[in-house]
DNA sequence: ACTAATGATCGGTATTACCGATTGATCGGA
DNA sequence: TCCGATCAATCGGTAATACCGATCATTAGT
């Protein structure tokens, strides 16, 4: 039994007429009573009553037809999600992105379910490490990070911009005003940081001990969400990238002088797998967006 | 798309190895592996994400998957009721009868929904040559019925079993106790007849116009049923077939001497047209129930 | 009785499903 | 780090079959 056969013998039980339906279906009527005839062989039941010149459905051919449409039905139903996948209308995108880039990711996400609402958009933080795992195994579509993953034999990078790390203080800190601040300084703040795994704060242990200083660091948080927060009330500062902190108006940004700290922000693939569409679309709004 | 690469695709996407799929199917891995790329040309989208030698579902074979299995479940699902068509666990039968038959017909029903109850049996009473028309564009699967059709072209024919007409007359009534009447006598009695183009009727009419008498006809039916009743007031007799009173206990059915009135209670079919399995089976039922 | 219409059948051709062998790549163990 | 095992893709050849045109048998309508 093949979907070519069952197309025939359903445009045949609509017509009830072998030479119509053939020339409906672009077939010569002999094909058309061959494939016929194989159907009904293959299911041991006559399916079409040929009395005379006439061809009637058999009670068989009756209760068959049903299930022969369902099943072209469904078939072209499963071409029909493909195409509508191709346009972006069904799916899920599942992004992975480390708490720094939060703040791009949920704009591009607005306008993305803008343009795509029948797009599910699933975001999955964690830290670098972590996501690269995900990606790994194909859980999540690509990762967003501040972090150039080692081993390009497995992943595909492409820097998406650059972004300074700096202080970040509330309004009502007394840094808040300042035009710049040098690292060293950075020793007479109470920080607030993210916690010890997350790229950030071990990018920061390193410069910190190159420039062998020693900050105080009050609280350390794996939620950077939880951890802007807390700047938020004044009580202490933090240092991030400044992408970090766009779209929270109180609070401000320092530039921290006297040493290189520049973070690259990269979207990051799977090497040589297939990339579905929502996911390419995504990331093209991302581009965009800090291009 | 068939469903042979739908079938393949489903069992690849189930064990996610080509070759143990390749094998499971009973077809050599390179069959699998082009059956797949035709499937995915023409869906012209990557239903597989072919990343070092494993496999794994792209977001399009996952959706596509779901349809694919529906539509070879529904094409199965097709199968499996023309099966049960064959074991008459589904379908309908449509029997034609004259009420003559109507004692016979009821006890075969109990019988064969006995067997099969699942298969719906519906009765159509009407005159022969009714019930003839609704044979001849197939309304109904086979009739029961005293005439022999005239066109062996159209119908085919197979008699059941003789009955012959006879008195039939209530317990109370005078004649109910005697062993014979003589045709003739026949004139004496006060009769309830079947209408004119009943086929006993007509042939009973055709039988007093040989014999030269003329009955008293006090009430004429197009229901035997009722015309039972009548009789069974007391106060009418009536001529049927034996077959027709059996059942009713406190009618007397009295032969009628003098001439031939048997009768060939047949059964009819459409000539060279398919016989559905339910059909076949009750018109044996009914042989078995007569012989 | 004749004619047009219809489905089945037959022989031949083009397509294609299938296979075995091979290649290229990857993975896991020694 | 190398080697063998494993896996999917590809290639060339073969067998199966979908398809066609021609023809035949039957039938419905004139």
């Amino acid at each position: 039994m093949e979907l070519r056969q069952l197309k025939y013998f359903v445009r045949s039980a609509e017509l009830l007429n072998f030479t119509e339906a053939a020339n409906d279906l672009f077939i010569s009527q002999s094909t058309l009573s061959q494939q016929i005839k194989q159907l009904e062989d293959e299911l041991d039941m006559l399916l079409f009553d040929r009395v005379g010149k006439r061809v009637r459905l058999t009670e068989a051919g009756n209760l068959f037809l049903t299930y022969a449409r369902q099943s072209l039905q469904d078939a072209n139903d499963g071409k029909q999600i493909i195409e509508d996948l191709k346009g972006l209308k069904v799916g899920t995108l599942k992004i992975g992105a480390t708490y720094g880039l939060s703040a791009l990711l949920n704009s591009t996400i607005v306008a993305f379910t803008k343009l795509y609402p029948q797009v599910r958009v699933a975001v999955d933080f964690g830290t670098s490490e972590d996501l690269l795992e995900k990606l790994k195994i194909a859980e999540i579509d690509f990762v967003l990070s501040f972090l150039q993953p080692p081993d390009t034999n497995v992943f595909e990078s492409e820097i998406l911009f650059d972004s300074k790390l700096s202080l970040i203080a509330h309004t009502s800190h007394p840094f808040a005003s300042k035009k710049k601040i040098d690292v060293k300084e950075l020793q007479h703040i109470n920080l607030a940081l993210p916690a010890k795994g997350f790229n950030t704060r071990d990018f920061l242990e390193d410069v910190f001990a190159k420039n062998k200083i020693s900050p105080t660091v009050n609280v350390e948080l794996n939620d950077i969400n939880m951890l802007l927060q807390l700047v938020e009330t004044g009580n202490w500062c933090t240092v991030l990238t400044i992408a970090s902190a766009s779209g929270r108006t109180n609070l401000r940004t320092v530039p921290i002088t006297g040493i290189e700290l520049t973070r690259e922000a990269s979207i990051t693939w799977l090497k040589d797998s297939y990339r579905k569409k929502a996911a390419t679309v995504f990331s093209e709004m991302i581009k965009k967006q800090v291009g």
